[in-house]
DNA sequence: CGGCATGTTGAATCTAATCAATCCACGTGG
DNA sequence: CCACGTGGATTGATTAGATTCAACATGCCG
């Protein structure tokens, strides 16, 4: 049911990639072009599985999605989380099979996008081509961000960083503003992203709001104090390559 | 010096790519015709730094490097390990400033290459421009791995898988066979790799020696039991993308 | 041969995990 | 309108995996 709201939606991609670099009016317009089948999913349902060989790439139109791999026993690892206007599953343009999932935190609007006409755009317009390969390098910055978090900060300093990083992303694409932001993750959740266990999620952040740092209640973030948050997880926004850098 | 030694040397980088995916004579003789500027580094030399805005790219011809980023109190992380063939930091062809620094690990042998160059020949060959795209997303792919191994495994499990993964990159680019594999690594750069520490890893290492699962001495890494290692670690080759599957 | 980096081992300690209840908010149906 | 069910959050008690500290061994290089 393409209509209007559906042009917002595709806007959604255009705001975040302005994020990240300067588009012209020819390539904002090719990208407006772009044909999108629209999906609602409900909350934490797959969008793509670790093995498929999609032919399309999937934009977040609204809500959060994540991309995560499942170990033996449980375990699960959060790689990524999605907010709108990413396309978590852009790699798949390149490397054919999926070595992860991807699915939603909540209830999520999600464009679908044919591999081909991505390829076409990027024949059309190196530059969007570029940017595209930019973005998922700014994935991969993410992770490598996460990595130093996981392997040698404390847990303090690891959710800390994440709150950091995800209220950054919001404001990038004007999803959060005045210390406040939407954050539909469980305690699990968050366990799965940082490696460690809900319990400890839960203590740790008893903490935060003992020291009114942050406060995160029915999946809404709010932080009291930035500039501590900020020192406590020595962050520094460099990683997230934003074109205009936001509030540091 | 540029000599009859370096056009081995280039050949280094198709050998790589040739590993991931698949070159006409046209693309392969461009790759050729790089300008590239060798140099020799000493082991543990840094390379670009975490803050840098390289113009050149570097690839490794010899020896190994590693990209790392350090954090307060001397703390490190290394994000992974580059062998001959890779290019470690592709991704400041679309990302102008560093987010991590890249070293030597043990005296190495290195190209530099122009990002001018590299620029004109994704113009002048947008496969190889999808290929280079696929190779940091190849990068994005381990970064994966080692965070579900960092956050979720055992320490025992998280070597284990390391080996394995290192033994299938080098064997791809014929530096290893017979499951014997240079590994020019200290415990302590396991370590830091790992998120552990050296002397925990000293006594995982003891323990895999004493169940004759690998031996690690002199910088030469020997597996002495292949399945039990892809076992231990629950190793599935596929998120390395190799285009010849190795024996896994 | 001497010096320094790396590897090895033991003992004590600690961070975070595990196990196990209990609590709370919210939505549903009787 | 309230009992009930459910998923998530919270708390306590205990344990385990890994760290820390410290000493000593080994081996490589100039």
């Amino acid at each position: 049911m393409p209509s209007a709201s559906d042009q917002h939606g595709i806007d959604m991609l255009i705001r975040k990639l302005e994020s990240i670099a300067t588009l012209s009016y020819e390539e904002r317009q090719a990208i407006r072009s772009l044909p999108i089948r629209i999906h609602v999913l409900g909350a934490r349902q797959d969008i793509v599985r670790d093995g498929d060989q999609p032919a399309q790439c999937c934009l977040i139109l609204s809500g959060w999605a994540c991309r995560y791999k499942l170990l033996s026993q449980g375990k699960r690892q959060i790689l990524s989380f999605h907010i709108p206007g990413d396309i978590p599953d852009l790699q798949s343009l390149q490397l054919p099979t999926m070595d992860h999932s991807v699915a939603t935190m909540k209830q999520a609007t999600v464009a679908f996008i044919p591999h081909e006409c991505l390829r076409n755009l990027t024949v059309d317009f190196p530059n969007i081509g570029g940017l595209l390969w930019r973005d998922t390098l700014i994935d991969g910055a993410i992770y490598r961000a996460w990595m130093a978090g996981i392997g040698r900060r404390s847990a303090y300093e690891r959710i800390a960083h994440l709150f950091c990083e995800l209220y950054l992303k919001l404001q990038a694409v004007g999803l959060a503003e005045s210390y406040r932001c939407p954050m539909p993750v469980t305690q699990m959740d968050l366990a799965d992203a940082l490696g460690l266990t809900p319990v400890h999620i839960n203590r740790v952040l008893r903490e935060m709001r003992g020291r009114t740092l942050i406060t995160l209640r029915s999946s809404t973030l709010v932080i009291d104090a930035w500039d501590d948050l900020l020192r406590a997880s020595e962050f520094d926004p460099a990683y997230l390559h934003l074109e205009k850098q936001a509030a540091a």
